[in-house]
DNA sequence: GATGAATGAGCCTTCATTCAT
DNA sequence: CATGAATGAAGGCTCATTCAT
């Protein structure tokens, strides 16, 4: 009753960019269309234009929104003072969380990854940056290393493995899923977070 | 006079298929142009209509002919009767030949995952099943673990996580990159193979 | 207080009609846009509403007002007991002032003589009638050919000669400057005065 | 009939054309229509935009169709070799033939004036330059003033006169023939040649 | 009087598609 | 096969005008 409320109170400016995300999440920057993003926020079409001056602007102030939103959900779980295990575990919890949470910002990102030189891309890359884990993760496994715990490896390739784990298993769900026939997808996607663990730490823990 | 035509002069549908992938690549199927398709291929805007009825058909025979172009490049060395590593070097090398020869493919496959239920997504999983290597690599591994060669795990996520470190690391490695501040790209994608076939046989092999 | 908003700050409405004028000058009736002589003006858009009904209304009320103003300054030294030099000369001195004092002025009245059928240039014939000017000239003219001073002609030509030498030319003055290479515009705005007077009184004159 | 034929004939472009500066010269380049044109021409509103490719540009191209229209109909009477009376007379008559043939021209001519810089009227101007004209009234006003025959006086601010008297009469004439006024406005235009041409060479002949 | 937000009609422009030749 | 011209249905954007506060 609270939340339905919370939801009718909404501004305009917050309508309109809560139905551009959607329209653009599913129909891509070309193919939104800004009187069908007027229709669903129940807003008249020149408000977006008062509000947001083009639709392009339009477009990069909702991802903007969306993606400050996704990430300030995120929990800082992940801390230096942990243990290699705890670390890896906490990143990929994150990783299921951010998609598993929002459909949107898994296609936002797949039709940007798509776009050359992507501004969007860049700014989500400076966000994970800007949030310390590769850090963390960074310097966890190279002190491991120096304990003599992890393999001699490359640890930036192994970050990138993790890395595409997750993020690129998201991202290529649809494929694996038919490859491997899998019916199941949620009791997979719940499964998958220990798989995932499992591998890596095997994959480079000594012994 | 029919040599000229086909070693020389590529033919008005050529021409219009490989001025079309690279548009839809570039800019999605809502943002390619038919002009542009037309003036790229040096055709009349007609002459598209003429040999494909819409822009909609278009597109999905371009991408047709590309995959098809795309999958006829790969080398049959995935076989069952190699060994467990041999199969996994293969597998490796055939995603870096697929997204490191072409970028277009990559493209539109990062386009077609964001579009909910793509049947160019389904077409692409039915090609990778055909071609057999899942199921190859799938009783492979189940043979393995049988012989105890390598651990109790389910096979389907260590597959999952095999193709996500491969194609996964091809589509999101422009955040990688910047996130992992790599600036020797081409070293670094030549490493990647060893670094996944690595990371993946010690995360499952025992010992 | 009263005393304050007199002298020193501009009444609303004020500041609207003197930004009205200009942008109405500058960008004609079809091109000037109320959004901007709002911000012009420092008020907001629904303001010029509530004081002006209507765009089309703000355009006469603005050109009205504008010229009471270019009227008032006008000095009344065309007098019928002049001679008829006297009166040449200051009809002369006259337009020079109108037209020299305000670029505004002469933009509202191109674009008027565009227009078929215009109100407003109707209502500047009217005001320069009521002048009456035109009928001292007239007169004037009408007894000197009487008086055998002046040749016979037809007076409403030569007053129409003598208008459209002054009028006129300030209007084509961007063309004739192109024309005669003028590079001192000053100079031969200033001198025009004599020169039109001398060609007029020569033209007219017996001998 | 064979005119109506060539009427029928007359291809796309140039039915656009002949609509398009109809409709600017009537409503401005702002408030001038791209679909009242395209209705107008009666063709379809995206062909006008396939053969010119912008409002903007038909504007430009329009008016550069209509004054070369204009001064092709120009007869070159106007000769050095002429008489200074045969001279100012001609002068005169292809001035009434301009503006009293098309009434278009004179209203584009107006709206132009009033645009500041306007690049028209920089075209207009050299086009008038360059029939040498003013050129050959210059020279022979400079001859005869050497001969002796006309007064000293300064060249330039004559023919300036010269040109107000004729173009600036045409622009103004609105308010010329309400203020003197005249009803029978064909037979005061028609007076208007002789009247011009005695003001100007009795204001500039010796005695 | 004054303001920010809202509205609806309409404008310029584009684009997939088709037609006549 | 090939072309230039044509079409109709939008699509993005603007603008005069109004409303609620």
């Amino acid at each position: 009753m609270a939340s339905e409320n919370i939801n009718e109170v909404k501004t305009t400016q917050q309508r309109i960019l809560s139905s551009a995300i959607r329209e653009f999440a599913e129909f891509g920057k070309a193919g939104a269309r800004v009187d069908r993003i007027a229709e669903t926020a129940g807003v008249n079409k020149a408000m977006i234009y008062y509000h947001f001056n083009s639709k392009e602007n339009l477009y990069y102030e909702a991802i903007a929104e969306h993606i400050s939103q996704v990430t300030a959900n995120l929990q800082r779980r992940v801390s230096s003072s942990n243990t290699l295990e705890e670390i890896i575990s906490s990143v990929v919890d994150e990783y299921i969380l951010i998609f598993g949470s929002d459909p949107c910002f898994k296609q936002i990102l797949l039709r940007e990854l798509a776009e050359e030189g992507s501004p969007i891309i860049a700014k989500i890359a400076e966000t994970i940056s800007r949030s310390g884990v590769p850090n963390i993760l960074y310097n966890k496994l190279l002190s491991e290393m120096e304990k003599g715990r992890i393999k001699q490896l490359d640890i930036r390739q192994a970050i990138a493995s993790l890395i595409s784990m997750n993020i690129g298993f998201f991202i290529v769900s649809p494929i694996v899923v038919k490859v491997l026939n899998i019916s199941d997808i949620d009791s997979f996607l719940s499964a998958r977070r220990k798989a995932v663990v499992d591998l890596f730490l095997s994959g480079v823990l000594i012994k």
